[in-house]
Formats: C-alpha cells, sequence, structure tokens
DNA sequence: GACAAATGATACTAATATGGTATCATTTAT
DNA sequence: ATAAATGATACCATATTAGTATCATTTGTC
C-alpha cells in the first residue's frame, strides 16, 4: 500500500537535480551517473515530463533537459499524477445491494474528506521546497 | 491508486452484513446470496478475518461465521491490514545517492505527517459508526 | 554533407500484485 | 454414517509495475 511508485521516485530525483542546475541542460548520461538510475527506465521517465510540459527536452548533439517550470510552482501532486494518475483513493465501496440499510453512503463522504486532505498537503509539496533547506 | 481493493470491500460488507445481525451465526452461502459476491473468493475473505480473530467461525454442519469483537472495536484501519498489509504510504523516496544535498529526508517527514492523519482517521471509523445510521 | 551524440517513439519482457477458481481434508449436527 | 459446513492450499487469469531494447529523428561539429 504504498503511494509513490517507482517511477514518481526517479522522477522526483531527477527534477530535484535538475532543479538545483538551474536551467543547465543536462544529458541522460549525466543522471544516470549522478543518481544511479536505470538508463532506459529514466529516459521514459524524462520523457514522459516533457510530455507533461514539467521538463523542456533538448535533441541531438549536447541535448538534454531542463526544468520547465518555476521550482516553486511544481508540485508533488503534479508529478505523482504523471505516473499514477488521477489521485482517487476510494471508488465507493458500499455501491450495490450491500449494507442496504445505508440510505447513502456515509464511508465514501468520510473518505473523501481523507482524499481531499491528503491533496491539499501534497499540493502544498513545492519543488522549491523540496530542495530549499528550510522546513516543510 | 486506490486506497480499498477488493477483498477489503468485500471484506466490509460481509463484516457490516454480521455486525447488523448481531451474534447469529451465518453461512458463506447466506452471504453469497444476500451480498452477491463470488463464493470462493468471499471464503478466503472470511478464513482471514478468522484467522485474524476479527470473526468467529463455526465448523461443521450449520456452521458459518460471527462477529468475534464488539461493533465499536473494530476500526476500518484493521480490516484494511488484514487483506492490504502494514498502511505504508512512503518508502523514504530520498534514500541512497540522490538529492544529496539533503541532510535529512524532510519530504519523507512530510509524507509521514500525512500517512498520520490517515492512520488517524481511518481508525475513528468503526464498524459500529459504519452501521449507525449517524452521521461518521 | 557525414557523422556522432543526443532525444522520440514504441514494442517487448519479467516480476509482482490483484482478482478469482477449484479441490480435498477436516469438523460437526443430525 | 452422512451431509453440511469451514480449513488449507494450489492453481489460473489479468493488470500493474519495473525494466530493457531498438530504431527513427534531430542537431551540433568537423
Amino acid at each position: 500500500m504504498k503511494l509513490i511508485t517507482r517511477d514518481t521516485s526517479y522522477a522526483l530525483h531527477a527534477i530535484c537535480y535538475l532543479a538545483k542546475e538551474n536551467d543547465r541542460i543536462i544529458s541522460v548520461d549525466e543522471l544516470v551517473k549522478e543518481l544511479k538510475v536505470p538508463r532506459a527506465f529514466i529516459r521514459k521517465v524524462l520523457q514522459k515530463l516533457n510530455k507533461k510540459g514539467i521538463l523542456k527536452s533538448y535533441k541531438g548533439a549536447h541535448g538534454g533537459f531542463s526544468l520547465n517550470k518555476k521550482a516553486k510552482s511544481v508540485y508533488l501532486l503534479d508529478i505523482m499524477q504523471v505516473f499514477q494518475g488521477p489521485f482517487k483513493l476510494n471508488e465507493c465501496v458500499f455501491k450495490k445491494k450491500a449494507c442496504p440499510e445505508l440510505k447513502k453512503c456515509r464511508l465514501k463522504k468520510k473518505l473523501d474528506n481523507i482524499e481531499d486532505y491528503i491533496i491539499k498537503e501534497l499540493k502544498e509539496i513545492s519543488l522549491k521546497k523540496m530542495i530549499s533547506s528550510k522546513k516543510l
């Protein structure tokens, strides 16, 4: 029951590295050396982030990637959703016949509240906060 | 990215039904008819709940299952953890070499806080609350 | 222009988790 | 004794996650 998958994790590592290097164009080779992640995997991850507009890519010789946004306006939730899809913690458990005396799905309501809280929190964690030395 | 899996969901349905029937012994057959869930699957689910002490089982003819605890002392979190293992939202994303300037894994800290909150909330949802007509 | 160095696109494989089925052994009320 | 129930377990199908490989395209440099 994990919240963050491997690809999201690799993405975070890579993006943090890029963010700290400002607008320098950084190749996959450099990232692989620095972060010690599988080359083919991280390439896919970076391409996806590029398509989503979070990174910018430069093709050809001396190509690579750089951040396409301000570090303060990229949020953990955004990155997670690139790889893990929309954040949906529950699909109404009590639909259909079960627990039929329940007029409304009250459990779902409660779970939705929890979900809202998580989303709110994850939206508050910006890349800037992640790489700064200040407290989150 | 769902919080509640199918087996947990079936378990919740079954447990709610048992709870509403108080200490009556209820067979798999009855549960299957009532809840319209796959027989073999729900059997496995019930056996697991029995092993964990949440249900009590009665073997032989006229056997079946009943709740082994007070409805107010069975919590959603317990049931989830039977099927989905310990609730761990993150396995330190920033371990190893990555983001090396971070002295301590501060992201993990933040995620841990979120996790703590979720656990607290899920612990507050008792079976009693689930089957009562009052607000959660 | 030729070539090498880079990403883009995409197809494939392997491992694990999830959802579900089937079977035989054991227990127990009648 | 027998039938009705659960216990234990092995199995299968599908989806998701993790990872690999290959060829096409772009682009800087000589």
